[in-house]
DNA sequence: CCTACCGATCGGTAGG
DNA sequence: CCTACCGATCGGTAGG
């Protein structure tokens, strides 16, 4: 990597920083110019303007870009096995920066989602591939539909992940706060059944 | 409501249109204006400044506080019925206004959730007083801690709406994409047991 | 890649 | 509640 790629990268790395910190509208192109460690017309020799370096950070860093992909990869014997390995891999790429999911809001409210359908079709595949697995490993899922099975599952990650960050620590003597598994748990009853004797409604 | 405090209210809606629309950074004090039908300096006869306007807003408009109490006055023979009452109704709530949840993100971002805390201890009662009904009525509750059910509570109305607005309709082909009654009878299969034959794990 | 600058717009205020 | 203004800062550029 010759010295102006380097340039480039530091000048990304700063404006996700600063971005995911005070949002699109919050960060002027000064703060990031200082954060790279450059003049403030030095990033436009790598960048056309604000909006294309927006860009950039969000084809690098968005959080569609870093946690689907990890939905291709899953592996596991069972359904059961797939979905918590699929949910540990997704919250553990989401804990890797804390901040990751303000680019998606960032994108949604400051740049009304224009760039999300490019993403949401680029990573659609993943999503596929992970619900092809699940139902060829169990034929014992509720939900026929694999649709719906994912909105679930998606339900799942983001329960966990706002009340996690939110929910104020000293609501815990109204009872255990619990852990990732045990939402996956509650969601693992809710999709499997095991026979026919488990009919419920 | 004589006529400065009514000049008031249409700058607090202008103002929350704009803010949800463009964010807090990327929404002017002019702009405000205009949409309110005022100058400028009119603005500051009723607030001491940007930031004060947006926490009037944030008291009248911000998600918690128009989807929190509906769980208060939630009524219901089973647990089952608390529970799609009460999902039905936030969610109700939530689609009065689609953008109302944008509030919630713009204060988490670009004000630091510096004002979360308050609201949330602001209606921690309301929640209370709804898990406590819950459990009264049923006895066949799987998770022992509330908060766990109140978390995958959450997970189901936010699982609902980022798919419902997000996942691109052609994927309809790959299956039904089900509605929010079909994930919250996922969720209640994974709370609900009818008796001790159920155990699975 | 930096210096020095551009016009535009920002939040806010004085004075009436 | 408006007019007219303030200093500060914005995104961006020319020229070297």
């Amino acid at each position: 990597m010759n010295k102006g790629e380097q340039t480039k990268q530091l000048i990304i790395e700063a404006a996700f920083e600063l971005f995911v910190a005070n949002g699109y509208h919050g960060t002027s192109m000064r703060q990031i110019a200082v954060k790279a460690g450059l003049a403030l017309g030095g990033i436009y020799n790598h960048f056309a303007g604000k909006e294309e370096l927006f860009l950039e950070v969000i084809r690098v860093y968005h959080p569609f870009m870093r946690v689907l992909p990890t939905l291709g990869e899953v592996e596991g014997e069972t359904a059961e096995e797939l979905i918590r390995s699929a949910t540990h891999g997704i919250v553990g790429q989401m804990e890797s920066h804390p901040k990751l999911l303000n680019l998606f809001f960032i994108e949604m409210i400051e740049l009304e989602g224009r760039h999300l359908p490019a993403l949401i079709t680029l990573f659609a595949p993943s999503v596929f591939t992970f619900l092809q697995k699940v139902y060829r490993h169990a034929g014992n899922l509720r939900p026929e539909s694999p649709i719906l099975l994912f909105r679930g599952f998606v339900g799942v990650i983001l329960g966990y992940w706002f009340t996690h960050h939110l929910l104020p620590p000293q609501l815990a003597n109204f009872g255990a706060i619990g852990t990732l598994d045990d939402l996956i748990t509650i969601y693992l009853h809710g999709v499997l059944q095991k026979g026919e004797s488990d009919e419920r409604r």
